[in-house]
DNA sequence: CAACTGGATGTTATCGACAACATCCTAGTT
DNA sequence: AACTAGGATGTTGTCGATAACATCCAGTTG
């Protein structure tokens, strides 16, 4: 779907009525500001009549608290930063999603900041616009080497976390693995008969790319089976696609590995293209479960990630910080296997 | 490609140093505060030496400007909330990307709430958190029903600016519908002999939806073609593909064309699987042009939209109307049609 | 040389909320 | 009836910045 810009469209001029104040409530009520503001924390001691009177009051103004005269005074906004690469892709734009959920619940606003990995300047300049905007925390949603360096040179004086795939790496490395949810679609081609694979990569300036190539190799050698190579794209379908057709010879293998759905797309085009059936000539896999991969030709085998469940997750994690309540942290369900018809079993020879 | 929540992974403690006012500056400087707050406002009358004093203090205490405070006491934050609806769908989330980088070019932060179409409640909600963090503006980028009868259920004591692509509704009737697009499309398909087509339509609480679908209706009255029906889906590939799957019997028709190009992945599936050749029996053209669709098989014919410009115009406009300039506003590019391979001679009969 | 002018700088008030402290009132005690 | 404890409420200060007003001083003028 689209929209775009109405030059002429409806719109609201700002009504020049300014918002009322404590005081203004105070004053109708008859009581002291401090009166009201009692009332809105919650301050058990107050008359049922003069609370009767501040709740009226409260109403008839329509009163809305100023939140930023309150973290002024209290010194804790409540907005998180969050930072993230390519929104436009379905992974960060999601997980986005989750998060900004999870913080609204919470009471929290998302400042989010999309940026431009090409432009390493961007994100200083937005680091920098962050920083001024005293955050009650700083979420990195989609972690590249250029956002943990900036990450790193930048001071916030709020809490900060980074939301990586290395989900457990400090706990248990094999659990990191797992949890990338790659070993589980390698199982599920030597299941098949293959033997050989090769995996189509995302760039290796994020962690995401490089865990599922550790993550592929790992994998590899856990099931006994031979990598016939590593090729690399951009996450882009058009880089899958190229990936392959640029090959004067394909690689000796039966099954690929393809780190994002949308690579998987370009990589079955070239495939096809160069007179191979999937998946009866050659196998493809991919990871995400974009809600296109049903609907590929042929429908795409892939991991489900929970994208939304990654970014509530990052927030109950942050917000924990925050406000160091020892809440449980929600946890992110392990990626899913879901099998679909691109693949198949391993040719005879 | 996706990130998941690291429990404990990379973080950085809540360092305690607060940060320098422009009171520890004055002190420094050995200057009243307010010499301070003038130099940062860009007041011509200090004297060198003095501003010399005030330069290096700041920097030695790096400072950086409190803009809570600010706001507090101008009334004017620099944030700007953005509404919008199912931001993990393509179209919403490069129309905020756009939106964002034009809102920090300007040294705005976008305060985004993704709201949910299906939980009207949360809309009111969102609306009233957003009402109370006094924002320099509000936009409406996705537009739906429920999203329009909350912002005129809301009163925004700021600007507000709603982006629909009812573009140049008001000015022009002809110049609205063909800024959808949508006409060029069917325009194309005559010129390939198409005289009966089917349109796959959007949920109608979008604006954008009840665009395209006069646009189709107009534009197949103005090449004296045929409509053979107007199917519904939800944007989704899913839906494309049920739209077609749980017919009966196909239309009478040689074209479809299809609100976005989502839902024409799904058609075109439930298409090849009723044994039907794309585009030699049948033709079949999206809307907006997503970077997987030049990879769908075939590749899809559809319409270019630019949904970063869009998010950027919108801005730009929501700015002019803050700031009170006169700035020239960004004009969007009307969509671009681009023909690929699943569009194709019609079929004698 | 005193009065005046205007540029440079300092002092106080303000935004809206919350917090600390001060004060008032009521009910219970002797 | 005077006294007190403690609950209810009011007053003042604070957060960090900007605005309005006040003051200071050097140089000009008559």
């Amino acid at each position: 779907m689209s929209t775009s810009a109405d030059p002429t469209g409806p719109s609201r001029a700002p009504a020049k009525v300014k918002a009322a104040t404590i005081y203004d409530v105070a004053q109708a009520a008859g009581v002291s500001h401090q009166t009201v503001s009692r009332f809105l924390t919650g301050f058990e001691g107050i008359r049922p009549a003069t609370r009767e009177r501040v709740v009226q009051a409260l109403d008839d103004l329509g009163y809305r608290p100023n939140l930023t005269a309150r973290s002024l005074k209290s010194g804790q906004s409540h907005r998180i930063g969050a930072l993230t690469h390519e929104i436009s892709q379905v992974g960060p734009a999601r997980i986005v999603e989750g998060a900004s959920i999870a913080a609204r619940e919470a009471g929290y606003v998302l400042d989010i900041v999309s940026l431009d990995t090409r432009n390493p300047l961007a994100i200083e300049e937005s680091l920098a616009l962050i920083t001024q905007h005293d955050l009650a925390g700083v979420l990195a949603l989609a972690v590249t080497d250029e956002m943990t360096r900036a990450f790193e040179a930048t001071s916030f004086r709020v809490p900060a976390y980074v939301a990586s795939e290395t989900d457990g790496a400090e706990d248990d490395p094999r659990g990191m693995l797992s949890r990338v949810g790659i070993p589980a679609l390698v199982a599920h081609l030597a299941g098949l008969g293959h033997r050989r694979l090769v995996h189509i990569a995302g760039p290796t300036i994020w962690s995401a790319a490089r865990n599922r190539i550790r993550a592929y190799d790992a994998a590899i050698d856990a099931q006994g089976l031979v990598s016939a190579g590593i090729l690399h794209g951009d996450w882009s379908a058009a880089s899958g696609y190229r990936a392959i057709a640029e090959l004067t010879d394909l690689p000796d293998a039966t099954a690929y590995v393809v780190a994002n759905d949308q690579m998987a797309l370009g990589a079955m085009l070239a495939l096809k293209e160069r007179g191979l059936r999937i998946p009866d000539d050659i196998s493809i896999v991919g990871v995400d479960d974009i809600p296109e991969a049903a609907y590929f030709d042929p429908p795409l085998t892939t991991l489900r990630n929970d994208f939304e469940g990654q970014g509530r997750a990052a927030v109950s994690r942050l917000l924990a910080r925050i406000e160091r309540s020892e809440a449980v942290p929600v946890l992110v369900p392990p990626p899913l296997l879901v099998a679909r018809r691109s693949s198949g079993p391993a040719p005879q020879r």
